[in-house]
Formats: structure tokens, sequence, C-alpha cells
DNA sequence: ACTTGACCTTACTGTTACAGGAAGGTTTAT
DNA sequence: ATAAACCTTCCTGTAACAGTAAGGTCAAGT
């Protein structure tokens, strides 16, 4: 009765455990990215230890910014025992790329909306140089 | 005859000059960013030179990741010679921040996966490091 | 006159990863 | 008995468009 090791727990219990909101479990089944849930008589969804793993391992995915898509892949990956995680590598690789990329793009715009913020010395609507600049193909 | 100023041109037309794909301009006018386009005989929308001007705003806006919601109050302050351009300045201010604050995040995002990308090295999904890294709360 | 191709129109669906809310059933505590 | 706190499904909304369908228009060529 003690024992802390919950053989059945309703969506709320899960939600808390794994810090993913009881909506957000429910989407997830929805799409298959979590298996069909047990249902207990009354109907409600009953989850287990594999559950929370699993819940988890998604969780940290998203926090890398995996889309759903990518999880599912290397949940597939992850139960087929007899393949490379060559393909774990890969879908890692790239995601790192984007995230690089995407670091890259934001660097730029942060230059550019520095200077477009430091380029107005005016009060007036009329005088505003951000204005202007805005109008321009380019911020020279 | 030889002028090139255009008096009206069709959306095709305003699409090419501005670079903005036709479909999005009609998007923006039904979401009122654009004015309701003057209509020709036929049910054409017909434009002018102020449209390419206003456009092209709305363009540099977006190419600074700023939402269209705020770019409606961008013009709306533009159009309004007595207001003070001191809500453009916060604006853009406010998108300069938040540029800075999604680089930071990315960032932590980058160090996780490249610390994840050359956690392993075996081949068998079994042994997969990178695997067992995402089990985990968090990355050690 | 007729057809072909390049335009134009509206309207509906799909995208991503959920969040909010309605309407109703169940369980638990007082 | 009743109220709080759960649970369920289903529908809508988000941001900023892109794709597609179904149909009207226009200019050029045969």
């Amino acid at each position: 009765m003690s024992e802390s090791i919950k053989r059945a727990m309703k969506i709320s219990q899960l939600a808390k455990v794994t810090n993913v909101a009881s909506k957000t479990i429910r989407y997830y089944e929805d799409i298959g990215l979590l298996p069909t849930a047990y249902r207990n008589d009354n109907g409600y969804r009953e989850y287990s230890a594999s559950d929370v793993e699993r819940l988890v391992f998604i969780r940290r995915c998203r926090e890398l910014k995996i889309p759903l898509e990518q999880i599912k892949t290397l949940i597939a990956v992850q139960l087929d025992q007899k393949s490379s995680c060559q393909e774990v590598d890969t879908l890692i690789e790239q995601q790192l790329d984007k995230v690089r990329k995407t670091i890259a793009e934001l660097t730029l715009l942060e230059q550019t909306l520095h200077t477009l913020a430091t380029s107005c010395p005016n009060d007036r609507v009329g005088d505003c140089q951000i204005l202007k600049n805005l109008q321009q193909e380019k911020i020279s």
C-alpha cells in the first residue's frame, strides 16, 4: 500500500508526473503518437509506467523542437531492435542544422532591427526615420 | 505614352513589383491590412502607386517578422500625423527583444543537440546513447 | 467563329501543435 | 444530497498563408 509504483493512473496523474497537459496527451493519442489507451469500466483512460516513459521521451524531443512527425519516426526506430541508430543520428543532425540556420537568420534580423531601433531621433511621425526606413526596399 | 508611371495595374502586376504573391495580397485585403481594392468593370482588382508603397512597407515589416496585427498598428500610426513615433519605437524595441530571447533559447538548444549528436558511438539501436539520453528527464 | 492559354474571381481545405470551451457523465468528499 | 473535481467527446480558434476546385474574362491565333 505504501508502494509508489503506480500500476494504473488516470490521465491527470500521467499529466502531472510527465508535465504534459491532459489535453496534449489525448491529442497525442488521436494522432497516433501514443498507443490507444486502455479504458476501464467507466470509460476513463488508464496508464502505466511504460506510458510515462514514452511520454517523457516525447516531451524531451519536443523540448528540442523536434516535430511530432519525426518523433513518430524515432519511436518506430526505437521499437525496431534490428534497425541501426544511423537514422537517429541523421535526424538529430538535421535538427541541429535547422536550429543553426535559424540562429543565423535571426542574428541578421537582430542587426537590422537594432539599426532600425536606433535610427530615429525624432518625435513626430512625419519625420520618423524608422517608418521611412521601412518604406525602402532595403535598410541602409 | 512613354511614361512608366502606372496609373492602374492588376493584381499580378502588383505582385511582381512588390514581390508579394497575389494570394497573399488578397489575404491582406481580407483581413483589412490593405484597403478594399477598387474593382474595374470586369470585377478585377485595380491598384495604383500608393498600393505599391503600402505593400512594400508591409513586406519589409514581414521580413522583420513583425506580426500582421502589429503591422496594422504601424500603419495606423503612420496615417495619423499627429501621433508621436514613440509607439513605433516601442514596437521595434519589443520585436528586437523577442528576437534576442529566441536567439538565446535556440543557442541553448543548439548546445543540447550538439551534445546529443556526439554522444552515440554505437551502431545498434539497443545501445544508442542518443535514445537513452532522450529517455532521461535532463541531458547530462 | 472558335479555341487555347493566361489571367482573374470566390470559397474551401490543409498546415503545426496544441488551447479553450461547451455539454454531459462519474466519482469523491462533505 | 449536493457540490467539487474529475473524466469524456466534439467543435472552434490560433498565424500566415498555400493549394486546389470551379468558374468567369480577355487577347491572340487559326
